[in-house]
DNA sequence: GTCAAAAGTACCAGCGCTGTCAAATGAAAA
DNA sequence: TTTTCATTTGACAGCGCTGGTACTTTTGAC
C-alpha cells in the first residue's frame, strides 16, 4: 500500500494541510519546514493519489490534445504528441490524446468528451485551431485552451511560427538557384497552412520581380496522391516549371514520385521542396529540401502556456517558434538548356 | 455542473448503488430496472466522474503503453498508439502513453511510474516486451500486462505476428524474381525483430537451396544511417548482391539512398525490400516492397486482451495477427547481364 | 517589549463514487 | 396460504485529498 499524505504529515511532524500546501506550491510555508516535508516525501516515496486530488480539488490535472483524424498517420501529429508528453512529464499534469473529427455534431461531441474527461485545459492542433464553432463552445464551457497555428485571432493562446516567411524563404532559395518558373502544389483550403504558404510563395515571387501565374498553383489536400496529381498537372504544361514547391512533405513526395514515373531526375530536371520536415524528408532519395517546423517545441510551448494560463486567467500569448530551412539534395540549379 | 449518480438515482427512483451496479455491468439488476436506469442516464447526459470512480473503486481505469525512446519518432509506435487509443475509446479505460528507457534504474523508474499513475494494466511495446527484469517487476507488483511481439514466453498475454514466416515470404519473393545473391541488413541484436527476420531470411534461402553466406548479413540498428552503412558494405563487395532485404523500412530507405548515391537504379540494378510497411514505404520512389505489420490492429488487440485479463486473471493468450505482403516497385527481376 | 502580520495547526466537511452487508423482494416449496 | 431461500436492492461508510474556518504560534518591525 503506498504512502498517504497522512503518513507524510506524521513523519514530518506537521499537519496534513501543511503537506498539502507544499504539494500544491502554496507559498505560505517557511523554507525550513518545506525542506523537511520534502525530505519526508522523498523518504516515504510519497506520490499523491491523483484521483483523490482531482476529486477533492475539482481539477483533473489533465490536458487534452485534440487533433484531426489520425488515419493520415501524420508525423506532424506524432511530433506534437511527443512534445506535449515531454512537457507534461515535468508537471503534475497528464495528457489525454483525442483524435477528433469536427463534424456536424461537434458541440455534442466536445461536450461528451469534456464531460467524460473534464480536462483542465485543451490544446487544439490544426485544423481545429481554426474552428470558430469549437473555440466558441470551449469559451462557453469556460475551458482554457491553446491553439497551434491558428489563423483566427480569437484564441488567447496560440503557438505558431511564421509560415508565410518560411515559405517565402524556401521559394526564395529556389529563385536564388536560378529557377524562374516555379510551381506550387497548395494545401487544403481553409487550413491556415494553405493560405500562409501560398502567400509566402507569392511574396518571394514578388520580391524577385517574377510575375505571379495563377496556373502554376494547383490545389492539393496535403496527401501524397494530391501531390502526384498536382505534379502531373504542372508537368503536362507546355512550359513545365523547373521547380515545384509543395505545401507539405507528403505532397512533395508525391511530386517526386510523379517525376520518377516520368523518368525526370530530381533535382537535375526538376527541383522539389516541401514543408514541415517530417521524418520522411530525411528518408527519401534525394533528401528533401524543406522547412523544419518545430513541432515538438510547439507542443511543449502549448502545454507550458496553457498551464500558465490556468494560474493567470487573463494571460494572452501568441508565441512564434523559430523555424529552420533544411537544404537537402532535392533542389539544385535548373538544367542549363533553358 | 454535470449530473451526479445521485441525480440519476433520484430520476429513476432507485438507490445510487443500483445505478452504480448498472454502470459497472453487474448482472444482478433486473432487466426492467436496468432499462429504466439507462434511460435516466441518457436523459440526464450522465457520465460518471472518473476520479471519484477510481478513488472509491481502487481502480484507475488506466492502461499504460510503455514504448521505447520516441526520439526515433518511429511510425511503428505511432500506429500502435492509434490502435491503443481506438480500443480504449470503446471502454471506460484511458490510455497513458509513457516513453520509457530501460536503463539501470529500471525498477525505480517503473515503480515511480506505477505509483504516480496506478495503471490497471500495461502494454509493453518492443523492446520492453523482451525485458525480463521489467516483466519480473510487473509480476511482483501484480500488475496485468500484455506484450507486443515478445520473444520470451514469460508473458501471459502477447500479441505478435509470424515475423519469421513473413520474412521468409518476402525473401522468397526476391528469390522467385530470380535473385540468388541477396543481402540482409539485420536489426538490432536483442530485439525479437532481429532474430525472427534473420531466421526467416535463412529459411527462405534454405528452401530455395541457396547456401547461407554469413558475409551477406550486415548488422544494423533499425536506423536509416545503419541501412546506408549496411548497403555500403554490401555493395562494396567484389560480387555485390542483386537484392537487399532490410529488417525494417527505415533501413530499406537507407539502402535505397546508398543505391541512389552510387547511381544504381532501383529496382533495375538493385532490388530493395523492407519490413513493417510504415507510412514512408508508400512515400518513397519507387514504392517500397515490404511486409505490412498490422500495428494498429495489434494495439487494439493488446488492449482488448489485457482488459479481459483483468476480469479473468488466469487468462493466457498468445495472439497472432495476420500480416500481408505489399509488393511495390522497389523489387524486380535482377538485371540480365549476370 | 509590544503588536500586527505571517505561518502553522486542528478539525471537519465533502468531492462522487463503490464495497460491504443487511434488508427487502419474489418465486419456489411446503 | 405460508415458509424458505436465492435474488435483488438499499443504507452507509469511506476511498485520499483539498478547502474553509477558527485558532495558536512565530516572526519581525517598531
Amino acid at each position: 500500500m503506498p504512502a498517504r499524505i497522512e503518513d507524510v504529515a506524521a513523519h514530518a511532524g506537521v499537519s496534513t494541510k501543511t503537506v498539502s500546501r507544499v504539494l500544491n506550491g502554496h507559498t505560505t510555508v517557511r523554507v525550513k519546514l518545506r525542506t523537511r516535508i520534502e525530505a519526508s516525501i522523498r523518504t516515504l516515496n510519497y506520490v499523491p493519489n491523483p484521483s483523490a486530488r482531482s476529486l477533492a480539488g475539482n481539477r483533473s490535472y489533465l490536458v487534452a490534445l485534440l487533433y484531426d483524424n489520425p488515419a493520415a498517420g501524420s508525423s506532424y501529429v506524432m511530433e506534437l504528441i511527443v512534445g506535449v508528453l515531454q512537457a507534461c512529464k515535468e508537471t503534475p499534469y497528464n495528457a489525454v490524446l483525442h483524435p477528433f473529427e469536427a463534424t456536424e455534431d461537434l458541440v455534442a461531441k466536445i461536450d461528451g468528451f469534456v464531460a467524460q474527461h473534464r480536462p483542465d485545459a485543451l490544446i487544439l492542433a490544426p485544423p481545429h485551431a481554426n474552428n470558430a464553432k469549437l473555440l466558441q463552445r470551449l469559451d462557453e464551457l469556460e475551458l482554457r485552451y491553446a491553439t497551434i497555428s491558428s489563423k483566427s485571432r480569437q484564441s488567447p493562446i496560440d503557438i505558431s511560427f511564421d509560415e508565410r516567411k518560411a515559405a517565402a524563404d524556401i521559394v526564395g532559395h529556389l529563385i536564388s538557384l536560378g529557377h524562374r518558373r516555379i510551381g506550387h502544389v497548395a494545401g487544403l483550403k481553409g487550413h491556415g497552412a494553405h493560405a500562409w504558404r501560398l502567400s509566402g510563395y507569392r511574396d518571394a515571387l514578388r520580391k524577385a520581380g517574377i510575375a505571379y501565374d495563377e496556373s502554376l498553383v494547383i490545389p492539393g489536400d496535403f496527401t501524397f496522391a494530391s501531390g502526384m496529381a498536382g505534379a502531373k498537372a504542372l508537368l503536362n504544361r507546355r512550359h513545365p516549371p523547373t521547380a515545384i514547391f509543395a505545401a507539405n512533405d507528403d505532397m512533395a513526395c508525391g511530386v517526386m514520385r510523379e517525376g520518377y514515373e516520368r523518368g525526370l531526375a530530381v533535382p537535375g530536371d526538376l527541383s522539389v521542396c516541401g514543408f514541415d520536415d517530417t521524418p520522411v524528408a530525411l528518408l527519401v532519395s534525394p533528401g528533401l529540401t524543406t522547412v523544419h517546423q518545430p513541432c515538438r517545441e510547439m507542443g511543449r510551448m502549448a502545454v507550458e502556456s496553457v498551464l500558465q494560463s490556468i494560474r493567470e486567467p487573463d494571460l494572452q500569448r501568441h508565441t512564434r517558434a523559430p523555424y529552420e530551412m533544411r537544404l537537402r539534395a532535392s533542389t539544385a540549379a535548373p538544367a542549363k538548356k533553358r
